[in-house]
DNA sequence: CTGAAAGCGCTAACAA
DNA sequence: TTGTTAGCGCTTTCAG
């Protein structure tokens, strides 16, 4: 059987009560029975359960993360920060990954509930689930890398318009006048194609069209990504520029490129979105736009950690975006 | 407050103990209270707290997973396997990253006993504590890609040794003659290295020395790992193959080796260790020894879990490794 | 087949 | 300053 507080307040020779005032500093105790405590403590090698105390005090230190999938680097990225922040603050984190499946979302909702997570950072889906406030009864919220519009919950998350803009504009300043996009069709992008065919419009060229704008499905295998890829790159007359939503795509597309024996950047430049460990390490190096991925973390976690102990308004946080020049983008002359 | 196994039976005129047994499919329960009880589950949207039955059962379904980094696309692929298995089985993830480093890895083991974690995964560091056992007090553990060799505690791991072994011998089949192998001092490197060099040894060659084996800190900043790799890549008479025992090192080789104008693999071949999205995109594609994860992530869990339910005895799992062949090595003529 | 009651390990209110 | 006690939400005897 586990070492419980009893056993600590039997080999001192106090209360529990004692014990316990004496780990949470609370209350006010002698300095000697403080040190007596401490020594059996240490003695017995107790460890408080946490468990007994979130039954108690209705706090977990935990907090539940949903994202797409954890084996994509960008999320797993996003994770690894979210942990150390998380960490900071004493909390733990529990990670789910959904594949943008919503039955997964929601089973998973439903089981942070269950094990009574102290708060929720959703990083996935929920594209048109209107009653999240509804599922997660109360509990503190927040989005990162993605808000929620229609519903007033918090978000940490980025100037993806903006982004979208930025990306075409770079290109169309190195003369760039036939550009392609592709992305997969989640929260986000979608604003990044807005931005981008703003950037192409008020440049005064020609709107873009289904042709040079691509989603592709979050459910397509890498083949049929492929498939796309190439077809696209096979459009007459062909892109010489294209813009690729995150770094996966944006590989693929290099490899491709390549493949057509198109030559990155001379025949034709890319340039990405996010700034996963791929980006350094393709051939060419990735120009990209970078989210200010630590800092969402950190501001993510201090809100949550702000909501679950005083109830604060929700509040939106709406990041700029960083251009990083690589070599995977070249003038046109 | 959050609505409880009481108000159920309030609402349904029970006791809680017969709400519980209908939740848990214990006892015997008339077909009628049953469905009544069911009623009013759905009707007050209850859903039983985790924490409470854990602190009945002493059994929270959660797993501490202890890798180095998250953010490392090896662990987060292996993570991922890790988390699906799990979740068929009912268990939730708890992952921590050590950066390998020892305190780190102590504490979060603290935290996971500390919230009665049902069972322990390591895939981190541990070099020299020969008291694991002792300070997870008896829970279940396994270690994955990894083994304990001194201490009798289960593992699911690879045949390192072999691995090194067929890495340097489908070079030597491609005729090369001068290897060097670069690996950060972890766990199953040594056994790789020791393979390769065995593999050198037995076929006639000169013995690897000090100059083309090259251990890397974990410790080391990304500089200093370009500054080794570059160093290798400079040797006199300059390697014509290397081995990278991990993807990262195989990337970063490439790319450097290419900055020295050394075409791969033409005038320089690469072989990895591990598969990760990494590989696929390299160019050349990597050709790479691969640890068959998925098998090894099912094994992990099913024993972890037999662990759990009943005292099994501990067991050592030792899968074979496979090459893949893509483009980064070529023979020597 | 159903219910009453004890207790998992902890904390907080109240008494001493 | 310390101790007694009740109870968080659940499960599990044991009686009826």
């Amino acid at each position: 059987m586990r070492i419980s507080i009893k056993d600590v307040a039997k080999a001192a020779g106090v209360a529990q009560s004692t014990v316990s005032k004496v780990i949470n500093n609370t209350g006010s105790i002698s300095k000697e029975t403080i040190d007596r405590v401490n020594y059996h403590i240490q003695e017995l090698g107790y460890e408080p359960s946490g468990i007994a105390s979130a039954l108690r005090n209705n706090k977990t230190k935990a907090i539940g993360l949903l994202i797409p999938d954890l084996a994509n680097p960008f999320f797993s990225d996003l994770a690894r920060l979210l942990e150390d922040e998380a960490n900071h603050l004493g909390y733990r984190l529990s990670i789910s990954s959904t594949d943008y499946i919503k039955e997964k979302e929601l089973s998973y909702l439903k089981m942070f509930l269950k094990n009574n997570v102290d708060g929720i950072i959703i990083a996935s889906g929920m594209e048109e689930i209107d009653d999240i406030k509804k599922v997660v009864a109360g509990k503190p919220i927040v989005g990162i890398t993605r808000e929620f519009p229609s519903q007033n919950i918090s978000s940490i998350s980025v100037n993806n318009y903006y982004g979208g803009y930025k990306a075409a504009n770079y290109l169309i300043d190195h003369h760039h006048k036939n550009l392609a996009i592709i992305a997969k069709p989640v929260w986000g992008n979608k604003e990044r194609v807005r931005g981008c065919q703003q950037a192409v419009i008020d440049a005064g060229l020609p709107e873009m069209n289904s042709r040079n704008t691509l989603f592709v499905e979050t459910t397509s295998t890498f083949k049929e990504q492929h498939w796309h890829i190439k077809q696209l790159l096979q459009e007459t007359p062909s892109p010489t520029a294209i813009i690729a939503c995150n770094n996966l795509f944006a590989a693929k597309t290099i490899q491709l490129a390549k493949q057509e024996r198109l030559s990155v950047p001379k025949d034709i430049s890319i340039i990405g979105f996010d700034d996963t460990v791929l980006a350094q390490l393709m051939d060419p190096p990735l120009t990209t736009i970078r989210q200010p991925l630590q800092t969402m973390a950190k501001e993510t976690i201090k809100l949550l950690d702000q909501k679950i102990h005083s109830k604060t308004s929700e509040l939106q946080l709406r990041l700029e975006l960083e251009l990083i020049e690589r070599d995977s983008v070249a003038p046109i002359y």
